[in-house]
DNA sequence: TATTGTTATACTCTATAACTATA
DNA sequence: TATAGTTATAGAGTATAACAATA
């Protein structure tokens, strides 16, 4: 019989479990939120939301950068970014110098929009962040980054 | 113009995007994951798999406290039900005292599987863990059951 | 020939609404 | 009337395959 290590390189299979569980519960509880308010424009979905952070925050990417920094397939993203500029939110402009590719830029209302759904949308998720101890807090920030980074790989 | 703390209980918005991102994409990564190897029998789904290890954990469970359990709505759960039980993984029961409840059970085959699916399947998120330091395993070990805790409100 | 992006199509997961049976 | 579970149906999100344009 093995003896299940908690700590430890050898925990790690048992960490993935739990993570890998946690993850998946906390994700379809997140994305059960109803969005924005009965005042709300169209509202973004996470993924939606999170092209056009990713977007602003890095001044301009490429649909491809996009599809891999957000870990979905090129055609899923294609929907994505379809949508975002339906809705004014994202402006597409050629590429200087290589004619395939495709440069996206938020817009005035995208910034603004993004500004508004930080500042709402995620009110449910901050509430219950502000119920946590200051420690719980602080070991989730730490967490975050970490969590990037396994993504990435 | 707001100072944007990083510390202390007014930066939870902040910090609620960014787990909102990291955990959404993360999810996505994991699910990409293409489950087992060849010789493999049908593969479960990562919330079929949650499912049967929370039956197995606590004994016995009913369909409704599955569904609150793993954040689905019940029809979704009867879903993933029929499924392991198509699959000879749990075992219905009626209920000792309550005609209308089902008790759900695993099986041998589904234990033997559940440790299966442990050992293989989680082998990526395993080897990823196993790239982080001691000090970052630490920190995840710590944030899981404040995910968990955060899904449950 | 390789790469970017798109179109067409289909699948997985989950939800809501309506129904049955039991309490 | 209220609750557990199921059936029927629909929608969101993402994937793969095939194609067009450019390098």
């Amino acid at each position: 019989m093995s003896t299940s290590p908690t700590r430890g390189p050898a925990a790690a299979p048992a960490l993935a479990e739990e993570l890998r569980i946690s993850i998946a519960r906390l994700s379809r509880r997140l994305r059960r939120l109803k969005p924005a308010g009965p005042g709300a424009a169209e509202p973004l979905s996470l993924t939606q939301f999170a092209a056009l952070a990713a977007i602003e925050r890095h001044g301009s990417m490429t649909p491809r950068e996009l599809a891999d920094h957000e870990k979905v397939q090129p055609p899923s993203m294609t929907r994505v970014i379809a949508h975002l500029e339906a809705q004014g939110l994202v402006a597409r402009s050629p590429h200087p110098t290589d004619g395939r590719q495709v440069t996206l830029a938020a817009t005035e209302p995208g910034r603004t929009l993004l500004a508004e759904e930080r500042r709402r949308k995620q009110a449910w998720l901050t509430q219950r962040l502000g119920e946590l101890t200051p420690q719980e807090r602080e070991i989730l920030r730490r967490a975050a980054p970490i969590l990037d980074k396994l993504s990435k790989s």
